[in-house]
DNA sequence: ATAGACGGAGACCGATCGGTCTACTAACAT
DNA sequence: ATGTTAGTAGACCGATCGGTCTCCGTCTAT
C-alpha cells in the first residue's frame, strides 16, 4: 500500500511527464504541484528516472485493465472488442487530462539507439500485441499477424493524432479504420 | 545560399534532435558535432530555439517535396500515387538516420497546452492533410474528408511505430492498411 | 510518556544549461 | 596594401538542473 504522499508523486509526475515533457519538468515543479517535500521524492522513488520508470507502470495497468477487465466484460464478440477498445481511448482522450501516451512520448524525447526507454515502450508494446493478437486470432482473420500490427499501428496512430490534434475525434477515426482492417481480413 | 558552416549546423541540427531528443541536445554538442564555433551558431539563427525552427522547416520541405515533385512524377493512378507515398515513408525509415518525425517528436517533449510547438505542427499537418484530401478525391471516394483523416492517422502511425521497434516493415504494415482504407471507401 | 518513523521546509552542492563576448585568423574585394 | 567580412576558439555569465543533507514537527505504537 503505497503512502499517500507516494501515490500524489506518481499522479503528478504522470501529468507532468505527459502535458510538459520529461526534460521539460524538472524535480522542483513535481514536488511543488504535489505538495511533497524533495526528499520524500527520493526517499520513496530513488530519482526521477526510477519516478519515470513508476509512471510507466502505472500507465502500463491502465491498458491491463483495459485487455484484462474491461473488453471481457463487454460480453461481447471479439470484433466488438476490439472496436470497444478505442471506445475506451475516446474515454482517455476526453478524459481532459490527456496529452499523450507516455511510452510514445518518453521515446521520442530519449536517445533512439540503445537507451532503456525505447527498451521499455517496445517490451509494453509487444505485451500489448499478444492480448491485441489473442482478440484478431478470435475474429478468425485470415492473417492474424499482419491484422495484429495494422491494428496496433492505428492504436498508435489514433494516439498521436489525438495528441498533436487535441481532438478525442481521432478514437472514432482509428475505431472506423479498425472496422476496414478486420471486414478486410475476416470477410474474405 | 546557405553558408558552409550554416548547412552543417541544420544537418546536424536535424539529426541529433531527432535520435537523441531536443532537450537532450545540448549546444555544445551540437556545435562540437557540427564542427563550428558557437558563436556562428548564435550568428546563423540567433538561439536553439529558432534553430529548431529551422529544422521544422527542413523536414516540411521534405514532405512537400514528396506531395509535389515525387508523387506527380510517377504518373500514376491517385490510388496507386497515395500507396506510393508508403514507399517514400519506407526509404525514409531505412535510411539509417531515421529516429522518428521532428514534429511528433517535439509535440511530444514540449508543453501541449499554449505552447508554440504544437501550433507549428498542427500548421503542418493542415498542409499535408490538404495535399492528400486532393489524392482522395481524386480516387472518387465515398467519404474524402473521412478517408483523409484515417489515411492521415496510418502515415502517423507509421512513423511512430517505425520510431519505436526501429522496424522500417511499420510502411508496409501502413502501406497494406491505407489499401483497405481506400478500398472500403471507393467499392461501394 | 517516550522512542522512532514519516515527512515537510529549504539550504546547499557540482554539473550543465542557453547565451554573450573578446581575441584572433583567413579570405576577399577594392 | 588594406579594410571588411566570416568564421574559430574558448572564457565567461546567471540560471537551472538532479541530488544530498540537516533540522524540525507530528503522529503513533508500545
Amino acid at each position: 500500500m503505497p503512502s499517500a504522499p507516494e501515490t500524489k508523486l506518481l499522479q503528478t509526475a504522470q501529468r507532468l511527464f505527459c502535458s510538459e515533457g520529461i526534460h521539460a519538468t524538472g524535480v522542483a515543479r513535481i514536488i511543488r504541484e504535489a505538495g511533497v517535500a524533495r526528499k520524500t521524492l527520493y526517499d520513496k522513488f530513488g530519482s526521477k528516472e526510477n519516478l519515470l520508470r513508476a509512471v510507466f507502470r502505472a500507465e502500463a495497468e491502465m491498458w491491463f485493465r483495459w485487455f484484462d477487465s474491461d473488453l471481457p466484460a463487454t460480453g461481447a464478440t471479439p470484433r466488438d472488442r476490439i472496436l470497444y477498445l478505442f471506445d475506451l481511448l475516446r474515454d482517455w482522450f476526453e478524459g481532459g487530462s490527456f496529452f499523450g501516451c507516455v511510452f510514445i512520448n518518453a521515446v521520442a524525447e530519449h536517445e533512439k539507439e540503445g537507451g532503456w526507454v525505447r527498451e521499455i515502450a517496445l517490451d509494453h508494446r509487444h505485451r500489448i500485441n499478444e492480448r491485441l493478437r489473442g482478440l484478431v486470432v478470435a475474429t478468425g482473420a485470415a492473417d492474424p499477424d499482419m491484422t495484429t500490427e495494422k491494428l496496433s499501428l492505428v492504436i498508435d496512430g489514433a494516439i498521436v493524432t489525438a495528441m498533436v490534434t487535441c481532438n478525442p475525434a481521432a478514437a472514432e477515426i482509428g475505431r472506423a479504420t479498425a472496422a476496414d482492417i478486420i471486414d478486410h481480413a475476416v470477410v474474405q
